[in-house]
DNA sequence: AACTTGACGAGGG
DNA sequence: CCCCTCGCCAAGT
């Protein structure tokens, strides 16, 4: 399926975010870009918002480092909240370390050496 | 069928 | 470093 007549492109982004384990995060873009095909974080974002309760939808937050989901459907200090009890450290301004934090799915490497260190 | 909005991102000022 | 603009794709009105 390179297009979005399935509807099953729903799917493909919360299989991507299911498969984020707790204490690491992943951002909007970067799972539009593992999707490629016609996905961009708007997309992305606009099916997240439509997570189910089976997807930690908590752990995608945007380029940022920030949680956006502004005061929509949830208020950012709550995604916050729920990141930083995984472990997930942010600063005043709502920002994480994506260097350390940020997670990558198997079979998709970042061509820089922007991979996570993990404190552990 | 057209316009507007939205859990985004990158670039320019 | 903060603010604004443009690009992207799907859904609601």
């Amino acid at each position: 399926m390179n297009r979005v007549d399935d509807k099953n492109y729903r799917e493909r982004v919360y299989e991507i975010v299911r498969q984020i384990p707790s204490g690491r995060v992943m951002t909007y873009g970067q799972i539009a870009e593992i999707l490629g095909e016609g996905y961009t974080p708007r997309t992305v974002g606009y099916v997240m918002h439509g997570a189910a309760e089976n997807v930690p939808w908590q752990r995608v937050i945007n380029s940022q480092g920030a949680c956006s989901t502004g005061k929509m459907t949830m208020p950012v200090n709550l995604q916050q909240g729920m990141l930083e009890s995984e472990g997930v450290a942010f600063n005043e301004k709502g920002n994480c370390d994506l260097n350390v934090y940020l997670w990558f799915p198997e079979g998709f490497e970042p061509d820089d050496d922007t991979q996570p260190s993990l404190l552990g």
